[in-house]
DNA sequence: CTTTGACCGGAATGATGAAATTGGTCATCT
DNA sequence: AGATGACCAATTTCATCATTCCGGTCAAAG
């Protein structure tokens, strides 16, 4: 009962509309979200309870299960709300990019876009560990249709001339999680001073891609390719069971 | 004292002459390290007792402290053994290849060898917690120096032309880190079936190295590039105290 | 109705100590 | 002398129990 804690918005009309109570709402789901987030990025998985969440957020602990089920369903909320922001993000760069069709184009944007994204980055950066004991909890399906979305887009990519032909996807398949994880652990493995910056990296590695995957010839037209990546960003989208 | 064991060679001469107990000892000794080998493979580091060696080699566990001061400097050894008998096979397969001093070739050569390798195999194979307990061993110096090593040669291929001249060392020195880190830790995360095989996968490998770091245009003599290959494969065994 | 935090029980954590294991030594045997 | 395995001390492992912690519930408050 001895909880004081600031009730800015009191209710400044005595019946709030319905649309105004959804409204509230969503944006205590935003706020719990945020402190998922913030709480995820600074103790992990593992080390962040329900309760400081809740506290963070200014909310009851109740209230959190009136939004999710448990807790791997919050935070899967929390990691899901940041995927789709970058996807968003990436999108959006590469729809302004005259180029953005290109594989290595797309690369940079994702990258970029992870990069920008605090959770996301965070694991980027070698803290993989923020998912100690979460990992698992994801469905297996989730990995084997996100293999699927990959064939498919990178197949059409192959047949508008944007990507090698005499490469297989599989392969490709493999090696693009080869350079994720290799990433991943690498930036885990060495030392600050030694490491490169991640401007130098993101570049090094888009021109790798370029050299890597993308014929000599490039078509003229950039539209196509466009319109597959934005195919493909928008599957992943809804791979992510989040509610606007 | 009732442990009968084979003693197949029951000194043919009383009086042994002092090379031929010098080759007894030596013949010893590449016993037991293949019995570590074995035994390391089977159950990895912290699970593998002197005792099981000492059995597995058919010796007496004291046996072993003639021939090294303690538990880690015997695995150690072993190690070292495989990655002196890896550089070696490189070396031969790269002088044997009329276009061993590209970098194309020289990957494939190191990475065949090390997956025709045993112990290294199954460190590769994404087996990594072969070294529970063993890691941190390594003084940190060794690190640093390989890294040493790596520039000096890598620099070197720059200024023969077998490698593109506008690539900083520091980043392909990550980015080589991003992919054998990667290469361990995706084999560790796939199963199995959906795994590229290890042929294609390295032919895969060696075609992103030729068309990532070569330049268009590559010097017709091969010479200089094999010379500074053999080098660097010197200097990496030198580093390794291994007596033959 | 919506929101809350006290409460519950299962699970993780830590302390304790007995028992087993194992790296390394050394007296003994060859 | 060179090789060995019984032996020792130190560490690890395992079982046990007390205590804390925390995800989830729900009766009560607003």
């Amino acid at each position: 009962m001895p909880t004081p804690r600031d009730h800015t918005a009191q209710s400044a009309t005595s019946t709030p509309s319905a649309d105004e109570e959804k409204n509230e709402r969503q944006l205590r789901q935003e706020r719990i979200l945020d402190a998922a987030t913030t709480l995820l990025i600074r103790w992990g998985y593992r080390k962040t309870t329900i309760d400081d969440v809740a506290r963070e957020a200014g909310v009851g602990k109740g209230t959190i299960y009136l939004h999710w089920k448990d807790k791997t369903e919050l935070f899967q909320a929390a990691i899901w709300r940041a995927s789709a922001q970058v996807t968003e993000e990436a999108k959006a760069s590469i729809a302004a990019d005259p180029q953005g069709g290109l594989a290595h184009r797309f690369w940079t944007h994702g990258m970029m876009a992870i990069l920008r994204n605090p959770l996301l980055a965070k694991i980027m950066q070698g803290n993989s560990d923020i998912f100690q004991g979460f990992i698992g909890t994801l469905p297996q399906s989730t990995v084997a249709e996100a293999k699927e979305i990959f064939t498919r887009h990178f197949s059409q990519l192959q047949q508008a001339g944007l990507i090698r032909n005499d490469i297989s996807v599989a392969i490709a398949y493999h090696i693009f999680g080869v350079l994720k994880l290799g990433l991943i652990h690498m930036a885990e493995f060495s030392d600050q001073e030694n490491t490169p910056s991640y401007e130098e990296l993101t570049e090094a590695m888009s021109e790798l891609i370029q050299r890597w995957l993308e014929p000599v010839h490039l078509p003229t037209d950039s539209t196509t390719g466009k319109a597959i990546i934005n195919d493909w960003m928008d599957q992943v989208n809804s791979q992510i069971p989040y509610n606007p």
